[in-house]
DNA sequence: GTGATTGCAAATCTTTTGCACTAAA
DNA sequence: TTTAGTGCAAAAGATTTGCAATCAC
């Protein structure tokens, strides 16, 4: 039965789009990002879940994978606390949540937010990408 | 002639409006950080501004001055890239331009730029800020 | 004086790199 | 077989911390 290895297939299909080669790492990090919905995850997150699922794999190799994915467009990075970087699995044009108080970052629901009166770009620049981040925090604080 | 010492006094009340202990490499650093137009800084280089000007300072009492001045209100920390951290001496509601090519960061002029149909926050939280980066790069990459 | 602040060095945390080993094509 | 990828440990960069010495009040 092939059915059983649809997810395989398809964590294989998007390695090759890429034109990464599929190694075992590769393939079991993209089947923990990529089967199921969206996510944010830090390295040190994806990493433990590796090690949780069986997936031999060091921290050095999941940066050097979140980074070759990003690279590769199959990932977004997204910067909202010094010295902490999120993956993103939605490459798609959107903005983020970010809970200040658990670290949590989540998409903003629907696509309607938009920006009014954004400037132009300096001369000899052009505007590369746009980051809206809503910082939130627990109520009444 | 009281004059001369105009920007003295006025980095010492703001000193003591914040009710932080006017010493010397406060003194001396909001003196760096608040004389003049604002300006967009990180810890390494203002603390190399401290040095020419012959401040003796640590790059630690640095740190740990910026988020003393951050916690205080007199700056904002604007996060655009992982794993460094600008100050911003502008507090007020406004927006950034990232040069990712340079590092630089610039304020959108004018207060033009709004948010449209931004959506409310989850239950038991509240928006604490909405942070905008305009990334740029030069023309043609 | 006395409690806050500083300097320095060491510690911490995240991320990257060098290199011998292993696996994919 | 040949080249890309991996693991590990070490390096690197940014920031914080512990503690004795110093300074503002």
């Amino acid at each position: 039965m092939t059915t059983a290895h649809r997810p395989f297939k398809r964590a294989l299909d998007r390695l090759h789009g890429a034109g990464l080669r599929p190694t075992r790492q590769r393939l079991g990090l993209a089947r923990l990002l990529f089967e199921g919905c969206d996510r944010h995850v830090t390295a040190e997150q994806l990493h433990g879940e590796a090690v949780s699922a069986d997936l031999p794999v060091s921290l050095a190799t999941v940066y050097n994978t979140l980074n070759q994915f990003t690279a590769a467009g199959l990932l977004r990075e997204v910067v909202v606390e010094a010295g902490k970087s999120y993956f993103d699995t939605n490459t798609s044009d959107h903005h983020h949540f970010f809970l200040e108080n658990t670290g949590r970052l989540e998409d903003i629901p629907g696509d309607h937010l938009a920006i009014q009166n954004l400037p132009s770009a300096p001369t000899g620049t052009r505007i590369a990408r746009v980051d809206v981040i809503v910082r939130l925090v627990e109520d009444g604080e």
